[in-house]
DNA sequence: GTGGTCTAGACCACC
DNA sequence: GTGGTCTAGACCACG
């Protein structure tokens, strides 16, 4: 459960905070039916408001990575449908869904894309 | 010189017009030197404020692309910086830079993003 | 902070606004790091409109010198590229470039402007 | 009797004139006295509006370069106030005026922007 | 006709 | 509270 918060960066606090649990929880750095800590608990360490926490935990919620019980706390999902390695993919083609208009839009090919991955991805 | 604006999209319009124009004058769509339809003209025929297609233009000029010229009109560059074919991967690059971080935080190496394109990229 | 319009100057108010902000940043007049006034708070002190004051910020931005967090708010980089004290030059010399083409038309030499420059400068 | 006007330029076409035929009288490139080519051949050689070039010439009239005689034409002034030689040390002065207070601003001192005139200026 | 600037007022996301 | 976006409407300089 290690989270970091950049003041200065282009993403909003709350997708900031989504994105390092969910990719905890799909890598199973965080353990498949564990507690999550208290929204207030969090909210107090990483030092921002519990209203931005909580809409981490919605977002992590509506993937269907964690479900909520009332007066108990937030409990990461055992078996998400399609399993956490999908879950994992699913995040990513979502994301590359979203980008793949604009590369054909700009007139650039699969081969081309992925010559620039190879160059740009420094951590193989 | 075709644009289409999408109210429901999650980009602001003045974006959509930007990336739309930016494409065509790098792939050439939009002779380099040619004047640019008035910002009041498309406007008019997208249905939006004239403030909001200045806002795109602004862009453009920013990126080099275009330049301005009072009441005369706005000009596609003739020789941007790097030439034409560089700004198109200078834009790809730009915004592959903001996803890769992402990927990595996922744990999805670069030869499952690579798969991925293969899977997803319709128009290859 | 302080920052002084005149209505009646042939620059337009968001440059005003801009060239005293981006001074009193790269003399060190204003702390890096720190949190710029609201637009909405200086447009109020000022009398001017946000619109305009966001202008100014806008060139700010672009000029590398602050960044801005919605709903956060604007802050001095800490780190521009380059140093704070090229980008005084930076600005000195795009100023000046502007400007030698004209002296030089009008058959002004490098040593005359100098003597001009002595006369002229009054704080030394 | 040279004039080159640029359509790509930041200055307006009517500013680019004035400053080539005011660096032309002053420089001594067109004789005192002479009789300018009417508006009308100017705008037909450029290729510009007539009103443009009138625009030019007032200036020109209000620098006290040239005075008009209707229905004949405008004459470069024989003797202007103070000499040729003192109107170009005029003009400069009044540009290098404008821009002082940038400097001052700025933080950068005399002897710095000295600096910066022997490196940009390339043509002595 | 063109773009440049400024205004007031509105709704939204984020904190 | 903050900035982000969009709107309608106005006046100006330039050609």
């Amino acid at each position: 459960m290690n989270i970091t918060v950049l003041n200065n960066s282009d993403k909003p606090i709350y997708e900031q905070v989504y994105g390092q649990i969910a990719s905890q929880i799909v890598n199973g750095a965080i353990e498949p039916g564990s507690c999550l800590p208290s929204i207030r608990t969090v909210a107090r360490e990483l030092r921002i408001s519990v209203i931005t926490v909580k809409s981490a935990w919605e977002m992590l919620e509506n993937e269907g990575l964690i479900y909520t019980r009332a007066g108990k706390g937030c409990f990461v999902t055992e078996h998400p449908p399609g399993g956490l390695a999908d879950k994992k993919y699913e995040l990513a083609r979502e994301r590359l869904g979203r980008d793949l208009p604009f590369y054909k839009e700009l007139g650039i090919s699969a081969a081309q894309l992925k010559e620039l991955i190879d160059r740009e991805y420094p951590g193989l």
